[in-house]
DNA sequence: TGTATTGGTTCAATAAATGAACCAATAGTT
DNA sequence: AACTATTGGTTCATTTATTGAACCAATACA
C-alpha cells in the first residue's frame, strides 16, 4: 500500500459519531505507529484536508474538502439529479428513501429524503451501509464484479438475528436479487427495519450505487411492497440515465416483468 | 515535501475551467516525472478522490470528496451559517456578495449570492481569488500573520492596469486596509469591477476568510460605498460569531468608528 | 507512411518513510 | 502530594517505498 493511500485512509476514521480524533486514537484505530500516523496527519493538515480543533488539539476534517466537493458536483452532477426522483420516491411510498454511492468496498450516503406520511418512520443516519446486510448493499453486490464480492465476504458482521453471515447464504440472496431486480434486507441490518434497494449505474459501465426505501417492518405488506418496487424502478432508471449509465439488459427485462405484473394488479382492482 | 503532500497537490490542478486532465497534462503542470505522477494519481484514484472518465480516460475528481464535505459541514458548520448574512448583504446592497475561505495561501469561494436589483451585476466565478488584487484578499492579508504575507509577495501577478505589483504598494494598501477595516479592490482584479472585502475569523483565532461585495465600478458612489461597508460590518461580525471567532479589538474599534459616521450621515438626512 | 504524443510500465539508484525509544505535559488515581 | 498512565509530539538509525530515465504499445496527426 502506498504512503498516499495509507494517509488518505485515515480520513475514513472520521464519522458523524466521532468527528474528531486525537493522535493516539488514530494510531490505535489504524493499528500503525504513532510517529507514522503523526506524519500522515501533518501532511493532511498541510493540505487543508484536516485541521486541529484549537480547543482540544484533536483532528477534524478541514476546509479543503468543501471546494473539491463543489467542483466534483460541477464536473459530474450526481446529487442534483438525484433530488427529484428521491423526493417522488419518498412521497409516493410514504417512507424514507436514500441514495448511496459505492466507494471502494463501502457504501456512503449521498442523499436522503424522509416522508411526512406517517408519524413514525425510518431515520437513515450517515454511517456507511454494510454491503451484505442492506438492501442497497445487496443490490450493488449482485450487479458488481467478483472483486468486490470477494472483498465483502471477508468478515460478514452480524447486526441482528436475521443478518446473513455465511458466504453461501449471501450468494443465495444475491442470486435472488438478480432474479427479482431488488435487494431485500428484512431486518438484517436493524431490527424492525425493512429495506428494499435497486442498483444505479453510471458512465463507467458498472454499478455506481443504489437507491433504496427503508420502512418499518410492520408496515410492509404486499401492496406497499409493490408500490415501493414500482417506484424504485422508475427512480433507479431515471438516476442511471442522468448519471450517464445504462441498466444491464437482463435487469431491464426483470424490471419490465415487475411492471407488467403491476399493471395486471391494477387491472384487477 | 512529503509524498502525500505532493500527491494531494495534484488535486489543485482541477478547476471549473479544466475539470479533467490527462496524465501528461498533470506531469507538465506539476513539473514532475510522468511515472511519479502516475503513481500519485493511481493512489488518489484508489481512495476515490479522483476517477477516470471512461470515455476520455482522463482524470477527474472522484466521489470520495462528497461524503467528506458533508461530514465537514456537519462537524464545522460554515456554509449554513453564511447563508443568511450573505442573502441580507446582497439584498441590502443590491450587488453580488460572496464569502471565501483562506486555504493555505489561496482564497476559495465558499458561497455567493447575486442580487436582482439591477439588470447588470458582477458574476463571481469559481476561480480562486488573488490575495493581492481582490477586496477579500487584502482584507485577509491585512489581518493575517507575516508568513502568509511573505508567501503572497513572491509573484504579484498583474491582472489589470490598476493591479498592485510591488511589495511597497501592497504594504501601503494593507496599512490602509487596517486603518479603514476594509480591503478595497478598485478594478485591480477585473476591469470595471469594484470589490470591497472584510475579514472573518474563526475559532483558530486567525483570519479564516473574507466576505465581500463586488459591484460595477460605475455604480460606486459615496452612498453605495457607505451602505456596502455598513452591511459588510454586520455580516462579517455575524459570520465571525457563528464560526466561533472573535473580531480583533482594533478592528472592532475601526468598524465602530464607521458605524458612528454612518449614523451621523443618517442624522443629516 | 512516418512522426509525435498519448497512457502506462520497468528496474536500479536513491531519497523518503518507518518505528522503537524518548521527551514534556496533562489527566486520573491512590 | 506523589504515583501512574496517557496524551501529543520528536529523534535517528534502519529499511522500504519512491523516483525517473528509458522503454513500451496505441492512438492521433501530417
Amino acid at each position: 500500500m502506498s504512503t498516499v493511500t495509507k494517509a488518505l485512509e485515515l480520513l475514513n476514521y472520521f464519522s458523524s459519531e466521532t468527528p474528531e480524533l486525537g493522535l493516539s486514537e488514530f494510531a490505535r484505530a489504524a493499528a500503525r505507529d504513532k510517529a507514522t500516523v503523526y506524519r500522515h496527519l501533518s501532511a493532511l493538515e498541510k493540505s487543508g484536508f484536516i485541521e486541529k480543533n484549537p480547543r482540544t488539539s484533536h483532528y477534524r476534517l478541514g476546509p479543503a474538502v468543501l471546494p473539491l466537493s463543489r467542483l466534483r458536483e460541477a464536473t459530474v452532477p450526481r446529487a442534483v439529479s438525484v433530488k427529484q426522483p428521491l423526493a417522488i420516491l419518498a412521497q409516493t411510498t410514504g417512507e424514507t428513501a436514500h441514495v448511496s454511492l459505492l466507494q471502494g468496498a463501502k457504501l456512503v450516503t449521498l442523499a436522503r429524503q424522509t416522508s411526512q406520511a406517517h408519524s413514525t418512520g425510518v431515520v437513515v443516519n450517515e454511517k456507511t451501509l454494510p454491503l451484505h446486510a442492506s438492501g442497497s448493499g445487496l443490490a450493488v453486490l449482485a450487479f458488481s464484479g467478483d472483486t468486490l464480492r470477494q472483498q465483502s465476504y471477508a468478515p460478514l458482521a452480524r447486526f441482528t438475528e436475521h443478518t446473513v453471515t455465511t458466504p453461501q447464504d449471501l450468494e443465495e440472496r444475491l442470486t435472488n436479487t438478480r432474479k427479482t431486480g431488488f435487494g431485500i434486507a428484512n431486518q438484517t441490518f436493524e431490527t424492525g427495519v425493512h429495506g428494499i434497494g435497486a442498483p444505479v449505474f453510471d458512465d463507467s459501465g458498472t454499478v455506481a450505487g443504489a437507491i433504496a426505501v427503508a420502512a418499518p417492518a410492520y408496515r410492509i405488506n404486499a401492496r406497499l411492497d409493490h408500490t415501493i418496487k414500482s417506484q424504485l424502478i422508475i427512480a433507479a432508471r431515471s438516476i442511471t440515465a442522468h448519471w450517464g449509465g445504462r441498466v444491464p439488459t437482463k435487469l431491464d427485462d426483470v424490471w419490465d416483468e415487475h411492471s407488467k405484473a403491476a399493471s395486471e394488479i391494477g387491472a384487477n382492482e
